[in-house]
DNA sequence: GATGCGACCCTAGCACTGCTAGACAATCGA
DNA sequence: TCGATTGTCTAGCAGTGCTAGGGTCGCATC
């Protein structure tokens, strides 16, 4: 019984690796670079092996973005308990979340832009991504203004987020104004 | 002379019918099967065919861009001129944007989601990208408010129904409730 | 401790991708 | 009519994601 444990920690560990190494290399060098071939001579194994951990390339992605959704949730979070009022909050929410994604560039590729073969909005998404919108509901719903849904509010501002986001690493907006363009959003969004 | 001008429109209409192909393959089957082999297939030339027109698959997807660019541009004015007052404008403006962007996935995705090779957000950005950008900003300038450069807020404007075309088309925001969210949007950001 | 079995992993190869070199044919100017 | 140039195609390269098959290793059993 305790051989059989063993294999499967080293399975769980090896699995790790090759997600961390999967997320390295896409931060090093472009998810573009990151083939099965390349990913798995990193780890020092035979391209067969990912395959006996995951469907494919896709699975290996939608892994990576789960545990950055781990990861942003619990910056969301530290960077709104940092803050005094709901409106502070929500600007330090902005600014974590845009932090991040500029930070992990990668990562949020693998969450938000990438097929990572992911549910979303469903019953069936999985905990990790349910969890990173809640760390931003929980934050915003006190700005959310009167008679508006929470939810929905959240939606909005996480779209603009991520618009944000998404043209400022495609060169598509100059990211000095980053801040000026959080600022704005804000200012207008949050209610009192 | 005559017959130079005869094969410089001949290279101009295949030039046209390899963009207009590979937006159509796109839109019927998305980006990934616009491979070169099949392309060349369509308009009944060989590959090396469209090596003479573009440097690759990225400038033909660029291409692409540019067409779909002009084509929102005038879409967004004619909704613009529709509508009265600076807050319906803004209202229509954001709209036809996001109608655009659901009408066309491929195109959307060719101008902000893939790499085709284009600049932004430089002196030499592709006069039809400025222009639609300029489509946006003459629509907002009037609701940006007081002590607020209209181009910032174009710039938070356009991000936010990004964010929002983008992650609908993801599957990552339910489709159902896309009015609402524009009516908030518009609600909060235009200023009377 | 030997043995048979099963889990595991690797080599080799498939069909496909974007892209290009070089041969060939059609067209043009003289 | 002939030579040169332009244009196009066939064939092939290196690289991609993914998989079938064989072989080797370590384990549980006798």
């Amino acid at each position: 019984m305790s051989v059989q444990e063993r294999k499967e920690r080293e399975r769980a560990g090896r699995e790790r690796l090759i997600v961390a190494t999967a997320r390295e290399l896409a931060e090093q060098q472009g998810w573009d670079a990151v083939t099965t071939r390349r990913l798995a001579e990193r780890i020092e194994y035979s391209q067969p092996v990912l395959y006996s951990h995951f469907r494919g390339k896709r699975e290996i992605i939608g892994a990576v973005a789960l545990v950055g959704a781990a990861e942003m949730a619990a910056l969301l979070r530290a960077a709104a308990r940092a803050a005094d009022g709901p409106r502070a909050r929500a600007g330090a929410l902005a600014r974590a979340y845009l932090d991040f994604a500029e930070r992990n560039p990668a990562v949020y590729d693998a969450m938000f832009q990438l097929d990572g073969g992911l549910a979303f909005a469903h019953d069936d998404t999985p905990e990790p991504l349910k969890d990173a919108f809640a760390a931003l509901l929980e934050n915003l719903e006190d700005v959310a203004g009167d008679g508006v849904h929470p939810g929905l509010f959240t939606e909005v501002f996480w779209a603009a987020l991520h618009g944000l986001a998404t043209l400022t690493r495609a060169g598509r907006l100059p990211p000095e104004e980053t801040g000026r363009r959080i600022g704005l959003l804000v200012d207008r969004l949050a209610q009192v």
